[in-house]
RNA sequence: CGGGGAGUGGCGCAGCCCGGUAGCGCACCUGCUUUGGGAGCAGGGUGUCGCAGGUUCGAAUCCUGUCUCCCCGACCA
């Protein structure tokens, strides 16, 4: 019989499938599918499986590839680079809200998790814990950090001696390590790379008001930046962070209608203020504890910019964040290479001197249409192809990755992109949220609950006991999001139980990665 | 940790039942012809067959042990 792709080959993504995208049969495939490779090397539908549609375009698009450790990944020079400007933005934030960056240590006594009720056990399960150093065990075991909150308490009980000291308002960026049991790159991974803020304030209210200035800023991001709805609102008390008195997120979601919480913002009160004895004096003398807050964003974000824009074809990268933002394709026969290249060249070089991330595609050991598709692959927002015909016309066919081509002018290109650019953002913002409406669903009864929970977000009303949220999660995979912000009051009865709602409002359930 | 599957060139697989010294496709390298939507031909390199024992004249293949990875469930940015 004939070999190549067997039935294995389907589950652990082998990218070359049948034309007309059926599985290929487990023999008769073999050979026939890979014989098919030449004429269809697309991914795995959306439609047909989601979850290896992500994890084909993330690796075919060059972003990452698997650590040897599991649940660890290597992130590739063109996912780094997303994350990089996602990074610069979010950071030149964080400075004009008044924020400094300093660096905590990785390493931390397994003593401090104690300190703090909620947060240990929060926290147990997915510590790695170092027992063994330098040769020998270790008299105190600790911990590689999984978040901050401990060691940076410490050092402001030492710092914070009078109201004077406050506010901090610090931020680090570094590496996390939580032991995850079932690990995806960037969504879930054993180590992943973010952003902590850290505040210490002498008031609830401006603590407070940190927790939502934050939660502002990422929605920014978001918005502004990835191109990315989400419902802003505050989790429920079974869904909050470790520790915190309550937590805030930002729920996006992603083209297959489940929710991704894209960052989180956190008012801690005085927990660990108390666990840490963090304390000042006041104008009025009094000695008080501080109220902290703390905020988070992740490298998560980049699978929700995958899964968030994503199509058939492969990525699609917001321009504002795009590592490259047009790439240029000379189209040559060897006779006419001459007069190509050169002029691609300083087209290039002319984009690249109106401040765009460009990039020239001049490999010539591929053909255009493979160019093209490898490009859409990887999301670039539009391309510029250039062959003897523009050159002598003095024009370019400027190809947009939503779709469309166009003639222009090859003089007024470098002031056309940016405009081009900017629409290609709202049109991209544009389209996430029409997705997201088309799948938000409000619902009064649990059987249309269920049903519509498999199809995207769901808007409903909740008694808001944790019994009752779980028997939810049970019974449909689906759990509690947020309770949204701009979601207007209203009462109703417990979509499950009946009982009267516990929020004054209807909250947001989804399926979540 | 419970249930299922798999370890063979970079990737995906065949070979194993019935032991005889490893093969296919893709990728990669070289050359020539190509290049406006995934190019063609010719030549070439690539393996401690997951690891450790055992049986045998001989093990990818049979036996024992062990490790790892993947999928499904309980935790999470």
């Amino acid at each position: 019989m004939l070999d190549g792709c067997g039935e294995k080959a389907i589950r652990q993504r082998c990218f070359y499938r049948r034309a007309d995208g059926k599985l290929p049969l487990k023999q008769g495939c073999s050979r026939v599918s890979c014989l098919d490779m030449a004429k269809d090397k697309g991914l795995t539908p959306q439609a047909q499986d989601f979850s290896e549609w992500y994890l084909e375009a993330i690796q075919r698009a060059d972003m990452v590839d698997y650590g040897p450790v599991r649940g660890t990944m290597v992130i590739k020079p063109y996912g780094f680079a997303l994350w990089e400007n996602i990074q610069r933005e979010l950071d030149r934030m964080f400075k004009e809200t008044g924020h400094q960056n300093a660096y905590f240590p990785l390493f931390i006594p397994v003593s401090f998790f104690q300190k703090e009720a909620e947060h240990v056990e929060g926290f147990a399960p997915e510590l790695a814990i170092v027992t063994h150093a330098g040769g020998q065990d270790l008299e105190e075991p600790f911990a590689v950090r999984p978040t901050s909150e401990t060691v940076i308490g410490h050092m402001w009980a030492n710092w914070i001696k009078s109201y004077r000291d406050l506010p901090q308002l610090l931020n680090q960026w570094g590496n996390v390590v939580r032991w995850e049991l079932r690990p995806r790159p960037f969504l879930r991974t054993t180590e992943f790379l973010w952003q902590e803020g850290h505040t210490a304030h002498a008031t609830q209210e401006e603590a407070e008001e940190e927790t939502h200035r934050m939660m502002g800023v990422y929605a920014t991001l978001f918005r502004e930046f990835a191109a990315i709805p989400g419902w802003e609102g505050k989790k429920t008390e079974s869904e909050k962070f470790a520790g915190a008195v309550y937590t805030i997120s930002y729920e996006a979601m992603m083209r297959d209608g489940k929710s991704l919480q894209s960052c989180t913002s956190h008012y801690l009160g005085q927990n660990f203020a108390k666990a840490f004895e963090i304390k000042f004096q006041d104008k009025d003398l009094e000695a008080k504890h501080v109220h902290t807050t703390s905020w988070g964003f992740s490298t998560r974000s980049v699978g929700a910019v995958v899964m968030a824009h994503g199509d058939d074809k492969g990525l699609i990268m917001p321009p504002r964040l795009a590592p490259i933002q047009i790439v240029v394709v000379p189209i040559y026969k060897q006779d006419t290479r001459e007069q190509v290249v050169p002029a691609a060249e300083s087209l290039t070089a002319r984009l690249k001197s109106a401040g765009l991330r460009v990039h020239l595609d001049d490999r010539d050991q591929h053909s255009p249409g493979f160019k093209f598709n490898e490009w859409e692959l990887k999301g670039v927002p539009y391309r510029i192809e250039l062959g003897p015909r523009d050159v002598e016309a003095g024009t370019a066919v400027l190809a947009s990755r939503l779709g469309g081509k166009e003639t222009v002018g090859l003089d007024g290109l470098s002031s056309l992109i940016p405009a081009r650019i900017e629409s290609f953002h709202r049109a991209l913002y544009q389209r996430a949220l029409e997705f997201r409406d088309a799948h938000t669903f409000v619902v009064d009864d649990y059987q249309a609950f269920q049903a519509k929970v498999e199809e995207g977000f769901v808007k409903a009303f909740h008694c808001g006991e944790k019994e009752c949220e779980k028997q939810i999660k049970e019974e449909t995979k689906a759990t509690t999001r947020c309770v949204p912000f701009d979601e207007p009051e209203a009462s109703g009865k417990c979509i499950r139980c009946g009982k009267p709602n516990g929020y004054g409002r209807r909250i947001l359930f989804a399926r979540a990665y």
